[in-house]
DNA sequence: CCCTATAAGATTGTCGACAATGTTGAGCCC
DNA sequence: GGGCTCAACATTGTCGACAATCTTATAGGG
């Protein structure tokens, strides 16, 4: 069946921006599949629009890291490389590491009030879906995200949320990443969050490094052990 | 004087590219302001290129985080805060110090090699030039990069030097940073490659972001004592 | 049979033009 | 005189076309 329908996203400002939230889905879901070609005028032709509205999309994902472009060759989707994922895990640990150290003397009320209202929701479902080992990455993912944004540090957001998790949602969604560490994860989250209230940043930054170590360890076995 | 002779840089790959690089250079020193207006049409008069060559480079130029754009405005080059600056620094911390953590593992020979030749050419000019207090910041850059390359983690390789690095030479050229650090820095620095070369990579990330940490605070004194 | 050279096709890079939106200034009303 | 309306201008967003380059298929020679 020919997903024909598949149309930019809702009204948003430009174009060109439609196009590049549409192809980022996409590409982060496998829906174009990794390593695959992307040709602008196929694209083009798909979206009936212009080839140059294509392009800027295209550049603004290249940019993002989820395609490499070759000059009068075109532009390719990365291919997932093990090597790649623990990279990934590696630059997280350091700038999530100080995320939470900066969010334990820079967060606001506001702040405190979500991260908590986000534990116990996260706690809910856990008790839910106990023993399932059915984990949804979104509530880890909701986590992260939060901790990073109240770092206060918008350098720091900007080069996690806008451009990192996207190739880590990537990994999880087309090498499904369910984590086992359910429950687990979540007294981590919990501790986190304490050392955050807390004020103590270096604790808080100890704590998140070590998460996500514990993760990078997890899936370094699985490959190991998937191919050796 | 009408500086009208400036052209794009050599022989790259293609025009775009070669726009991109000559704008990026003309930011990072100051040649157009921090904070001033980019107008496509005004550069594709002076580049006597078409608009949409300046128009790739434009928004690669936003997506390296040296422009800020908004949709049916324009572009504006960022502007140097203090607040950027410091948040640059944190970042830095962060990545720089997972980097040489990673070095101290992955390096290969060569890293190494290059690494001591490095530090026996700035040893050599730190004396040349004793006391008179005067630094150049490109010493301190070749350390920092090379380090960044021996870390062998593509991604971060890339975050830090492909993007990062292009906003601390801004910030280094337009607030005049020079360091009255530089003998400190040395040995700094010497330290760092010694815990390298041990394969102590607890050790080298420690160092790294004390020697960071150190510059920041540095810069957070003149900072408060300029603007109390 | 395999390798090389050449030509055909397709894709990317570059350009100028038109439509949509934002900005600026003059004129008018209060 | 100050604030608002509206029109003229400039800039950005989008489009289709042409030139340059790469890829692929075919034909020829060793």
């Amino acid at each position: 069946m020919e997903n024909a329908e598949a149309k930019p996203v809702e009204n948003s400002q430009s174009l060109a921006e439609r196009l590049f939230v549409t192809l980022r889905g996409e590409i982060v879901d496998g829906t174009i599949p990794a390593g695959s070609k992307v040709s602008e005028p196929e694209l083009a032709r798909r979206f009936e629009a212009s080839r140059g509205s294509l392009r800027e999309a295209v550049m603004r994902l290249e940019s993002l890291g989820l395609l490499e472009r070759r000059v009068n060759v075109g532009a390719r989707v990365v291919d997932l490389t093990e090597r790649g994922l623990l990279e990934l895990y590696d630059v997280r640990e350091a700038l999530e590491g100080m995320a939470c150290r900066l969010a334990a003397t820079e967060r606001s009320e506001e702040d405190l009030v979500e991260l908590r209202r986000m534990l116990a929701r996260h706690e809910q479902q856990e008790e839910l879906q106990a023993g399932t080992g059915y984990y949804q990455p979104e509530g880890d993912f909701d986590f992260h995200f939060r901790i990073v944004q109240a770092s206060n540090n918008d350098l720091l957001i900007d080069t996690l949320c806008n451009r990192l998790y996207y190739r880590v949602r990537m990994y999880r969604y087309q090498l499904g990443m369910f984590s086992p560490r359910a429950q687990r994860a979540f007294r981590e989250h919990s501790h986190i969050i304490e050392a955050i209230e807390a004020g103590d940043g270096e604790l808080a930054e100890i704590l998140m490094r070590r998460h996500i170590r514990a993760s990078r360890l997890n899936i370094e076995k699985k490959l190991t052990r998937g191919s050796p």
